[in-house]
DNA sequence: ACCCTTGATTTGAACGCTAAAACTCGTTAG
DNA sequence: CTAACGAGTTTTAGCGTTCAAATCAAGGGT
């Protein structure tokens, strides 16, 4: 068996492989193996023989080979988009935080660039596919109508929503989300608590989908906790000009809302802004309300109450089902809402 | 020569390979890896014969198996943190961009998560240097005394920082950087331009790096432009209540400052509540200018002037010296500043 | 007619790993 | 005394590509 003659000096010294260890510790290649994936079927002074060069190689299998040999990449997409329009503050970290609970399990997320459309995503799911770039999918960003996870399914790539499939709850798919109307109604007792009974509405216009829940949690929760909603305290708009010149004609009323729940955080540092110009005080004149505790809500001048997304339950949640699908046990579906948090800041409370 | 008999109806039908789509077209498998690769080199009916089949099945070449005959996996790292404690808003958006230009060379983005510390991302570049799982690393948030850079320069990693080398500017590894200085002079000769005298720093303690050049690019402004800077103007800490105690001293002196220049946006909203709770008006008695042209900026209650950090170039430039030191291409390692702009809002010009 | 070239295609080996089958050899049972 | 066993180990055969060398067919020149 004659041993390789070792290249004179290349620049990159290539790395160790399992026939090198095999040939240092007198052994074949699979034992090498077997003392790195089943230690229990190789004799223990072998494997101390073995695990000695192993250790002073720095040897680690090759990935990529790995990856043919077992049919698994480690790999999880998700998408990203380019950022530009307003693409929700939330993912961000709920990435990180994926990154990070991944790690735990041996595996990485990669970033896949595709645009917002289904079609874009669905036309990048299909490459990775065919390539067997991936073993799994992160959908993010359900909405009505989705055709994403239909493609999915019917080709039997595992993957979890961050999202519930609107219009079918009962979808065989595994998502998970965040009970937005528990939110809502966390938002509304809170300020019905601190006394206030007219309380607004400031979002954007419904869809049929997330935003028809968040407000309907809003108002089922109004008309649960005393005075059902008023319409006249509905302000619903997609622009931020827009939404500054209607919140301002409505507190301009006589009888203007004293508080104000929004969509999100962003919704609310806009109110916010809204309501010093006119010379009122957030947290005194108006209780405003976010959704998201995001950084904005953090840092604004009057730092806002708003309701935690759970991102890391999310998360954990999402690796927990992903892996089960890849490991292909038969598992029900995950179908989970998860109740967020309402965080109590002076926006509403007063300074 | 037997064909495959396909087995009866498995539930994930396997993917064709280039086995496949050969038998199918009646040519040998290197053909069909020919028509894909180097489709000059086969004669245009078997090329137009193959290319039929490959189309029918909609084939395409298994990434995990190309990568280990080219040994590329067409990956490049990038750490990711918990988030936890502020890592920079500025990365979000600058991995996005990356994603995006590497999808366009068929490269992605992976995320390795790994603690701030130089060692545990030293650990874990050695971990997917052994196991050959990525083609090169980004490596961002350079700093004084770095560890990182050596390494992967001594085991020949591909990688670019985003970041200079504090200390040694023609250190031999390719880095990109914002050049800070030059944003500063514009923030000071805008402020200059509207007639401003008394001009403060608000920023973080001195780190021998990157906060140096900051500092140090707002005094050299100063100093060329007219009045040099006055040390009592000048609100250092790295704890945002420690700024507002100090900033809100300053601002009750007599001569106070007219000017805020801050080390960030995060500084700069810090310092408009101060100015806001004491009365006075940003923008108006007091200019406040931040760095960064981040969503807190843009959407502060008077809009920041600030400095944009030109992402997308940057992530260009890396990409352009990552896939020439893949490549193997002898090249000079790329030592370069990118001039960021300034963009004027409110709240440096009044409302 | 013969050899040499050229272009098109095929064959064989390699990339580095794992799974499964095959082999060794000291024990134990019949 | 031989057959069966079984723990430990090696051998063989892939995984699905690409690269390098080998083959083949068709001309072209002498």
């Amino acid at each position: 068996m004659a041993i390789d003659t070792p290249k004179p000096d290349s620049a990159t010294p290539s790395r160790p492989t399992l026939h090198t260890i095999a040939q240092l510790a007198g052994v074949s290649h699979q034992t090498v193996s077997n003392v790195l994936n089943a230690p229990e079927r190789v004799a223990p002074n072998t494997r101390e023989k073995v695990l000695a060069v192993v250790e002073r190689l720095n040897y680690r299998p090759n990935s990529v080979a790995r990856s043919l040999a077992l049919r698994s990449t480690r790999l999880i997409s998700l998408r990203v988009g380019d950022g530009k329009r307003n693409e929700a503050s939330i993912l961000d970290p709920f990435m990180r935080e994926l990154a990070r609970i991944g790690s735990e399990h041996g595996y990485r997320i990669v970033l896949d660039y595709a645009d917002k459309t289904d079609e874009a995503q669905i036309a990048s799911f299909e490459d990775l596919y065919a390539r067997t770039a991936v073993d799994g999918v992160v959908v993010v960003e359900t909405h009505v109508g989705d055709r994403r996870p239909a493609w999915l399914l019917a080709h039997h790539v595992p993957f979890v929503a961050f999202g519930r499939p609107w219009g079918d709850l009962g979808s065989p798919h595994a998502w998970v989300d965040v009970d937005i109307a528990h939110g809502m109604r966390l938002v509304v007792e809170h300020l019905r608590g601190l006394g206030h009974s007219r309380i607004a509405y400031i979002g954007p216009p419904l869809d049929g989908g997330l935003e028809d829940a968040r407000f309907g949690g809003f108002a089922d929760a109004m008309a649960a906790t005393g005075e059902p909603f008023d319409d006249a305290l509905l302000c619903r708009a997609a622009e931020p000009s827009k939404i500054r010149t209607s919140l301002r004609r409505m507190l301009k009323t006589k009888r203007r809302p004293t508080a104000l729940a929004c969509r999100d955080d962003s919704y609310a540092v806009e109110a916010s802004h809204v309501v010093t110009d006119l010379g009122l005080t957030v947290g005194g004149d108006v209780a405003v309300a976010g959704f998201d505790d995001s950084e904005l809500a953090r840092r604004a001048q009057l730092p806002l109450t708003s309701v935690t997304q759970p991102i890391s339950e999310v998360a954990a949640l999402i690796w927990k089902s992903l892996l089960a699908q890849i490991s292909g046990a038969p598992a029900p579906p995950l179908h989970q809402v998860i109740a967020p948090e309402l965080v109590v800041r002076a926006s509403t409370t007063g300074a």
